[in-house]
DNA sequence: TGTCCGGGTTGATCTGTATCAATGTGCCGT
DNA sequence: ACGGCACATTGATACAGATCAACCCGGACA
């Protein structure tokens, strides 16, 4: 297969890789895939989607920061995704939304109608291979995550996050985005805290307390220093790195 | 595609109907699948799989009760999956078991070695676009119980399992198993604190509250009855009814 | 028939995190 | 330069659920 050894490739004119759509397509499959797709930009805070609600289009992350939420009436809200530059979002063969989708930072989707996107699905079989492999890697993180959420204590699961978001600020083909050791945090306080399952005020003291024993450096609110990454993972209370080498 | 409305067909003589694997397919290919398929049998509390050991198979539950887990060192524990009969367990691509399989009764599994299956689903395109079907399903099963994990109380988790329980002994084709409001637990009080991460003495004490407030009642240690499927689920927090209809 | 043992329940107490409340900080618009 | 506002930190207290501990129950087995 062509292009096989790029494990991204550019989707024609996308400034950035789609990790699912347009891996290891030939290029007439690339311009079958660019007639369709059409960019979208929202900013910060803006609801994309709401769960339950009417949802035609899937897309890829092209720039910024998005959230899935679950949440119950009363207003106890759990993040259940996060999307990052190069993510996914939407359900072939699905027509509602399963989630609220937000965007918490402007942001820049590259998207295609849910419909001549499953047509296109069946004439390349090997994007639903793709799919199936990138859900199936979302399953892992989810279950991941119920550990940290079912078992973890509150600075755990803050380390959890920060090594999460350092290991996602590293890209694919080895490049690291920023400084080393220098983490952007692109969610506030809240969104933290409800990725984690915790309150804003536990994840402040928490986040505190790191820095006072040395393992992080806090510049400005957004800004995370890491000078011991091995430190932080020690923190996190996983028996591993999660499959990272350093 | 012959059999479509059949939703679920009858994998050539296997006694239960595979959600993934059988669904949909034509009589030769269902020839295919059982000339490399074979049974194993597991007692209960028997491993099946540690995680990071290789797992060079994958596999539907015929009959019994098994549970995908991740711990910690420390023994801290996390149920990630509980597995029932028809669901699939195992990675295509993947030769390495992700989490802790283990056998929570006596158990029967159809398997297939992992090479002569992923060879089988090139062959199939409907196998892969139903296991992604199947994929995100979980997927979505995973963030719903990231929900329960991250945000809901201890008594709202415990009607939450059992409301699930009720649900997965209605089978897809509208029978139900056992008694209607009649559950039995398929698990010992230590596998339901571990999936709702609690701990046993709350899973207990919760179980005896809603006995006492007439949510349930309790029949031995293992069968439940509900008497008013409603209000248990009014219990679980949810907003809906996670689609069914009664 | 006794005792052993895994699983389950119940009680007393402890503790990590939530909750409630006050204060700090940076940024934007005017 | 100055409110005003969203976001963040810090402190005091409350409480849900964990922990520690005792006891119960039923089945296997000598």
């Amino acid at each position: 297969m062509a292009l096989a050894s790029a494990v991204l490739h550019d989707c024609s004119d996308c400034p950035i890789r789609h990790r699912a759509v347009c891996a290891r397509c030939e290029p007439d499959e690339l311009d079958a895939l660019s007639r369709i797709k059409f960019y979208k930009t929202y900013s910060a805070g803006q609801i994309i989607a709401i769960r339950g609600e009417p949802l035609e289009t899937v897309a890829s992350i092209v720039s910024g920061t998005a959230t899935l939420t679950r949440s119950i009436e009363d207003g106890r809200t759990q993040l259940v995704g996060l999307l990052l530059p190069s993510d996914f979002v939407g359900r072939p063969g699905r027509s509602e939304a399963q989630y609220d989708v937000t965007a918490v930072t402007d942001l820049t989707v590259c998207c295609f109608h849910r419909k001549p996107f499953e047509d296109l699905l069946d004439e390349m079989p090997h994007v639903r291979e793709r799919l199936l492999e990138m859900a199936l890697d979302e399953l892992d993180a989810a279950r991941d995550w119920m550990l940290l959420l079912g078992r973890k204590t509150a600075r755990e699961r803050i380390a959890s996050l920060l090594a999460l978001i350092v290991k996602r600020s590293i890209r694919p083909d080895g490049g690291v985005l920023g400084d080393k050791g220098r983490v952007e945090l692109p969610i506030t306080r809240e969104t933290m805290a409800n990725y984690l399952g915790l309150t804003i005020e536990t994840v402040s003291r928490q986040l505190t307390r790191l820095r006072k024993d040395g393992i992080i450096q806090l510049e400005g609110k957004r800004t995370i220093l890491i000078p011991d990454f091995g430190a932080l993972l020690a923190e996190t209370g996983d028996d591993d790195d999660g499959g990272m080498i350093f």
